[in-house]
DNA sequence: CATACAATGATTGTGTACAATAATGTACAC
DNA sequence: GTGTACATTATTGTACACAATCATTGTATG
């Protein structure tokens, strides 16, 4: 440890971390509307840092802002949530090519780490698991040393998250702890196809909760509403 | 055209292109200090919006941001610089494999217009090509209809205008057009593994343009100074 | 009864003032 | 003469107040 002094963290970056946890916690759900008034009432902080804090969840992609009408946590449709599952199959993929047999001993240790936290969490099977699972594959992406591919799968991971929580089944992540360590034990075998069909199919079934055809509530007020209307007398 | 009527952009939006602009044609060189006060009286803006531009440039990589210190025109390190072409390598080879015969006429003409626009500025060789030329690339990501490719393409093209103005020996882009040209030729013809094998080229030659040995002028003062050192009488 | 229009309310966009912080210049002691 | 401690200055971080904008609601009219 190089004497850990907190490098003080701004407050408009503090109530970025705190958003940015809430919705890949699935607290926020997507379609949310995030007023900046009371967000800052909440976090006993001015408008201004809140305004800061939203709009680099706006350059992450996880909040929609239209002007002059605030923001909302984003809900990505199923088109959008086909195109990020592509692209993280092909990232992710990527990860794992330059990782098999380069891993160095502190990185198995991190992901060794990282891994129990996961299973500590675990039987909770809520919001804080939901997000370790996620940062679980950014992680590997940092131990490539590419500053950008981490930065890429960050994001496609975070919107992944967003995705499930709009069109998920169920969102039991009982075995992805499972697939996590067999990945990792892949990796440190140096078997590259392995790790990588590994990684294929951990991302398929993570891909295939999603019902991609049918939205979890919130979608369109309207939508729901017109699925009610019919029970009213014409 | 469905009547264009300009979509009344904010301040803070216009402050954000045109310091892009600026360093897409490399008029802000890299290690460029971004007063927030200079930058507000200049374009006759508060330091508010000018503030929110620098955060959306933080956010693309384009600036770098030291707390309390303020913002500087990102210096990509050569180490970053190869990252980024390797990132650039596998994207583009998406987009190219994603788009070979499957251009429809309304793309061809799009893509046609912009080259025609390079090659209007082509002698000039200067600012405006720079990032034409840039724009090309991010144009094709556009064509596939997958947002966040393009967005990632955008990420790494924009970065690596930075790290040629920082890299490149001669910043003289002739050959571009003519390959970009005949990109569109073979992705018309629907040959995908030629066209990929163009654009891998075509980066390439973009690449090989920057000596990452030794940056342009003000790398690391620090390193600088070291060098200078030791001409000092101890 | 539907539609167009005007008033209203709420929310974001912007500017300005103040506080906090880091870099720089200066004086002093050794 | 050199190094350290302190005061000064410049710049960013934050809060607040006001203006602009849009959505909504209510009202009148065909």
């Amino acid at each position: 440890m190089t004497s850990d002094v907190p490098p003080k963290r701004s407050r408009a970056e503090n109530v970025y971390q705190a958003l940015r946890d809430a919705i890949l916690e699935q607290n926020l759900k997507p379609g949310t509307k995030l007023s900046e008034d009371i967000i800052a009432g909440e976090f006993k902080v001015s408008r201004t840092s809140v305004r800061a804090a939203l709009q680099q969840l706006r350059g992450d992609g996880l909040v929609d802002h239209q002007a002059n009408r605030g923001a909302f946590v984003a809900e990505p449709s199923a088109e959008n949530a086909r195109d990020i599952f592509s692209l993280r199959r092909m990232l992710e993929s990527e990860v794992i090519r330059r990782l098999a047999g380069n891993l160095k001993p502190d990185d198995v240790k991190r992901l060794r780490k990282h891994v129990e936290q996961e299973e500590r969490a675990q039987p909770v099977n809520g919001p804080l698991s939901i997000r370790l699972a996620g940062e679980f594959h950014i992680l590997l992406a940092e131990l490539t040393g590419s500053q950008v591919l981490t930065r890429f799968v960050s994001e496609t991971v975070s919107r992944s998250s967003l995705i499930l929580a709009r069109f998920a089944r169920l969102h039991s992540s009982e075995c992805a702890v499972d697939e996590h360590v067999r990945i990792i034990a892949a990796l440190q075998a140096g078997d590259a196809s392995a790790a990588e069909a590994l990684m294929l199919h951990h991302l398929e079934s993570v891909a295939v909760r999603a019902d991609l055809r049918a939205p979890n509530s919130d979608g369109d007020t309207a939508a729901i509403l017109k699925r009610y209307a019919r029970a009213l007398p014409t």
